[in-house]
DNA sequence: ATACATTTTGGGTAGTTGTGGGTAAAACTC
DNA sequence: GAGTTTTACCCACAACTACCCAAAATGTAT
């Protein structure tokens, strides 16, 4: 294969429908490795959207997770805030994934969706959501993306 | 099968029904890997919340217990408290499991119930008291959370 | 521009899941 | 050992989900 797998790029405007599912952008499934076998696991982004990852990079997080040790109050803190609102979702011969109410809630997801290549992982939001934090966030970040500089070439 | 065996994520509210039974969420009983043959282990968690482990991960909490020296008092009391309240339950034809009426008092449960899944344990709670903890821990974990995510990368 | 193929969207149906409750066996009490 | 309580197992129903089919829209090639 000669595109890079499971590297999310571009941005497409989908429909969330009436029973609260989401059509995965051809694209993104066909740089899918067959290793996820067609799933992909939804969770609560750290901004107001929706993170959707593949399933296999997720296994990597869940790996990690093991190894915090509960007697540690925070690290069940910890665990609980990262997998608490993660579902596991196969898409169906359509292409489509069902969304859980609170993620739709979480996200202000009404019909008309945004969703974005985030490279490892690919995001969805509610275009509005997104307007908003860019524009609050303008100023902030232009500072920032200076210090980014030294870390990443362009 | 395709997913991860043993590995739990995501939140369901349940019900406990006046014959203190409690229904396993059929994404939960699905990845329960055979070997456990349909058998769980509830305990007290170290959180005002009920802890459910498959019955095969318990096991080797225990093989744990055995090494600790019961020579120190810390050792002693830690191996009561936690094996003390310890029930193996295996769920029935509806996949559901009866708790205790020692650990139904101890996580303060009534009707409503959050299922959570921990990746390698499940935890069973009143709403109001994980809200309530929550808050009151929130403000301790913000710099060590931080600490967390930035070991495991999201 | 037209025909063909792929992709997105909408909706119907059968099977699964969660919940309530009934009954018989087992355990416990006096 | 008889009566009472508890536990284990079963059936039934309502709500939901997964799966399938089909139409509409978009993209591609000639």
């Amino acid at each position: 294969m000669t595109v890079n797998q499971n590297t999310f790029t571009g941005e497409y405007s989908y429909s969330v429908d009436s029973k609260g599912r989401i059509n995965i952008p051809a694209k993104y499934r066909q740089v899918l490795s067959a290793d996820n076998e067609s799933t992909f696991v939804i969770t609560r982004g750290q901004d107001a959207c929706i993170w959707v990852y593949p399933a296999a990079a997720w296994k990597q997080i869940e790996d990690q997770l093991k190894h915090l040790s509960s007697l540690k109050q925070v690290n069940r803190s910890f665990v609980r805030s990262t997998v608490r609102h993660a579902a596991s979702v196969k898409y169906d011969k359509q292409g489509r994934i069902a969304l859980t109410p609170y993620l739709i809630d979480y996200a202000s997801l009404e019909n008309e969706v945004l969703i974005i290549g985030m490279v490892n992982k690919i995001e969805i939001w509610n275009p509005a959501q997104l307007e908003k934090i860019e524009q609050e966030t303008k100023d902030i970040n232009a500072a920032e993306f200076d210090e980014l500089a030294n870390q990443i070439i362009l």
